[in-house]
DNA sequence: AGCACGCCGACT
DNA sequence: GTCGGCGTGCTC
């Protein structure tokens, strides 16, 4: 008896495909498949018929078409191909629970993305890599003589293995042309000298154990702290609505908006502690009983040691944390921990959102307007909205914190989607910082000649003020932070003549400088050059150079203050692991007296003995020609004032800005949330932007901008039969583009981008689903992006 | 995405 | 005459 069973495959295709077995399997388990010309590919048993077709624009329907994520069933029509069988089943039982299948058939619909490209999303990278072909060397090999200019023994130092791309590489190292070298492992293959041994890089998981019992005192009761009245009421909200009945109860998604140290990670914790508490799970087969699961959600930057720390003291041993510093198998193993019970709390960046869980509780996400949340490069989601989808999907209650919650979280608040948990005092009745603005040095003034190879230092970028207040604060013995919206040494070369930037030559960007004066790179190709190059290609022209950023900053800042303490943090300094822990350990501990640094500065650390916060260089961000860029500047001041006075002495804030007078900084320095919230939001009402229209941003990009044009006048040309045909998508959908992207060309290709944009969902979708289907089938080399929500236009 | 098939240029 | 470039098309 054979049966047949759907399979996600790991490829772009929008569809799912059947295969033979002997035995039925559950849904969830990996197996490995033939899959047109590969042997063996991965795939994803998964329940039922399943498609996930974009659907041809001549069948789009008008009616409200379902945003659940329907299993449609298969036209039954014969078969004109035989199925194949499954190779090899991965797993005793499935990696992927019920809910997690779910889920990404959800994510698959919503963000259009291939499923079986969704479900490999959701693993930690290792276990989804199918076979890897390597060379082994034989005994007669390793004696061979000198074959051709090589001799085989040597590309084989260490081990006896080595894998086609290192090998190829190992001969390019010596000169040798890809084809030459593609025939010297031929021949070296015919000569018997070395075997081809394939190495399969699937992680098969080990036979699952049953699940743990829970030990009794999995908390440290000691340490809860007494919560205060807004605290317990945003706790009690959260419980009683929450989990007060047993299973069957779903709330609505809860959004904790409680300014900065209001206390809300301790809210979060008696959340937590209550969840598995109240809700001894299922019993096992043994008469087991397993224990309540919590998430935990966190921007990627704030999961610090601190942070982990205050978690694994309370829930001693009950902690599981994922994090970017781990390799596959450590986050395979943290993960196995809560799938198999064995931890109760589950910290994580976006991509533990994925977890399987024996028994999820309750959510948290913690910063959930933090843009960290969205994955920037394959599957575009959004961890925040896939974490209020699973709640959803799991029954379970799920908490966002921020002090500056997003407008679509905000929104949803307003309407009553969410419901709203306000705590609006300092937990530590402090008063809030001392602000003041101070008007940004025009940049001219700033600006520094560059002859020869060497720079003149140029004028300060600091305002008198700025260097003054720093000098008393320093003169008190009190810390400051100095934040800089840039990194790096300056920003960029400047030609004086034709009042022209140094760009680079594969994208449509201007250089940055680096490294102390040496260097230029893109950000985003990372092509590199000299100030030596660069004059010496243009040797009539005179250069200098503009702006600043983090490293001049603090160049000009030890300059002007030389018996201050002064370090810095941005990201390139903290391209060392060790940097970020040893630097904020030192300036904790009173051994630095000034922290200069870019955002990552401004996130959530506790630094008791700071009493000045300068932020500099805002002015950009809020010029960005990006719907969210009031959003962005708010948060981050916000975030940076929250940094001033945290402990018992008083705080102050100074922001250098030519735009001190903009709402957006008034409202700020405020900390008056409400007050800006008001005004994006008509802001964005009166322009349909998101929160109020939903945006579905495709980009296509090429090599070649004739080509790419082309295309995108077809697909705009069909866009439009389809529109005039539906005057009610007509009316209600706005279609921006093909416009060139802001940066336009990045990498040597050209970007291209087509806006979908409405007030009404299902016509947002039906129409991108449209374009989706018209563009599935891109040219050669044209790569089409599809931004479901996206965070910026940019 | 892979990977094979297939049709045009520079080599033994 | 072949090897190999990468354009085109398919994958149960």
């Amino acid at each position: 008896m054979e049966f047949e069973i759907q399979i996600a495959v790991a490829t772009p295709l929008h569809q799912t495909f059947t295969y033979l077995h002997a035995e039925p399997l559950a849904a969830g388990v990996r197996v490995l498949v033939p899959f047109g010309s590969q042997p063996r590919a991965l795939g994803v048993v998964v329940e039922g018929p399943q498609t996930n077709d974009l659907g041809r624009p001549s069948e789009i329907s008008l009616k409200k078409s379902g945003s659940t994520p329907d299993v449609q069933a298969r036209p039954k029509e014969p078969r004109k191909f035989k199925l194949k069988s499954i190779k090899e089943v991965l797993d005793p039982d499935p990696v992927y629970s019920p809910v997690l299948l779910r889920l990404a058939k959800w994510m698959a619909q919503y963000y259009m993305y291939p499923l079986g490209e969704v479900l490999r999303t959701m693993l930690p990278a290792s276990s989804t890599k199918t076979v890897k072909v390597t060379f082994e060397i034989t005994e007669t090999g390793s004696r061979a003589p000198v074959d051709e200019i090589f001799r085989p023994g040597e590309f084989f130092a260490r081990k006896k293995t080595a894998s086609l791309p290192t090998l190829k590489k190992k001969f390019k190292d010596r000169g040798l042309e890809t084809k030459a070298s593609d025939a010297l492992i031929k021949k070296w293959l015919q000569n018997g000298w070395m075997i081809v041994a394939k190495e399969k890089t699937i992680q098969t998981r080990k036979a699952t154990s049953e699940p743990r019992a829970q030990a009794v005192d999995f908390c440290r009761q000691e340490l809860f702290q007494k919560l205060n009245e807004r605290q317990e009421m945003a706790f009690t909200s959260v419980i009683s609505q929450g989990f007060a009945t047993s299973t069957q109860v779903t709330s609505k998604p809860f959004l904790l908006f409680g300014v900065t140290g209001s206390g809300k990670t301790e809210v979060f914790l008696h959340a937590i502690r209550e969840a598995i508490e109240r809700n001894k799970g299922p019993r096992t087969s043994d008469g087991i009983v397993l224990s309540a699961q919590a998430l935990v959600l966190v921007p990627e930057i704030s999961l610090t040691p601190q942070m982990t720390r205050i978690f694994e003291e309370r829930f001693p041993g009950q902690v599981a944390v994922v994090h970017s510093a781990l390799d596959d198998r450590e986050r395979w193993q943290q993960l196995d921990r809560i799938r198999r019970g064995e931890a109760c709390v589950l910290i994580g960046p976006r991509s533990a959102v994925f977890g399987s869980f024996a028994n999820l509780k309750l959510i948290i996400v913690d910063e959930e307007h933090d843009s960290s949340y969205k994955q920037g490069n394959g599957l575009l989601y959004n961890a925040r909205d896939v974490a209020v989808v699973r709640a959803g999907l799991e029954n379970v209650t799920i908490v966002m914190g921020s002090a500056t919650p997003s407008m679509e979280s905000w929104n949803n608040a307003l309407t009553g989607k969410y419901q709203l948990l306000e705590m609006p005092d300092r937990a530590s009745t402090k008063p809030l910082p001392d602000v003041e603005t101070v008007p940004s040095k025009p940049a001219f003034k700033s600006m520094a000649l560059v002859r020869g190879d060497a720079v003149d230092d140029g004028d300060s970028p600091f305002a008198d003020e700025v260097i003054s207040a720093l000098q008393s604060n320093l003169a008190k013995g009190h810390q400051s932070i100095v934040l800089v919206n840039r990194r790096g040494y300056a920003y960029y070369m400047l030609c004086v003549e034709d009042r022209k930037a140094a760009g680079c030559p594969h994208c449509s960007i201007s250089l940055s400088v680096h490294g102390r004066r040496k260097t230029l790179r893109c950000h985003y190709c990372d092509y590199t050059t000299t100030m030596q190059n660069i004059i010496l290609e243009n040797p009539s022209k005179t250069w200098a150079v503009v702006g600043y950023g983090s490293q001049k900053a603090e160049d000009f800042l030890c300059k002007a203050m030389p018996s201050a303490r002064i370090s810095r943090l941005d990201s390139d300094t903290v391209q060392d692991p060790h940097v970020l822990p040893e630097t904020l350990g030192k300036f904790r501990n009173g051994e630095l007296d000034i922290l200069v640094g870019t955002q990552i500065l401004a996130k959530g650390h506790d630094f008791p003995n700071v009493t000045l916060v300068a932020i500099l260089e805002v002015d950009q961000l809020l010029g960005l020609p990006d719907f969210r860029g009031g959003e962005r500047t708010f948060q981050l001041l916000v975030q940076a004032a929250g940094r001033s006075g945290r402990g018992t002495l008083p705080g102050k804030v100074i922001v250098q800005s030519l735009r001190g007078n903009h709402p957006v900084v008034q409202s700020a320095l405020k900390q008056d949330f409400r007050a800006f919230a008001k005004d994006e939001l008509s802001y964005r009402q009166a322009m349909g932007y998101p929160p109020f229209g939903r945006m579905i941003l495709f980009e296509f990009n090429g090599p070649d901008v004739i080509k790419l044009d082309h295309w995108c006048k077809a697909l705009e040309n069909k866009l439009m039969d389809l529109l005039s045909q539906h005057p009610e998508l007509e009316r209600l959908v706005k279609v921006l583009g093909p416009a060139p992207a802001p940066i336009e060309v990045i990498r040597g290709r050209t970007r291209r981008t087509i806006m979908i944009l409405s007030s009404h969902h299902a016509h947002c979708r039906t129409v991108s689903a449209a374009l989706a289907a018209y563009s599935a089938k891109p040219p050669t080399e044209i790569r089409v992006k599809i931004d479901v929500d996206p965070q910026s236009t940019l």
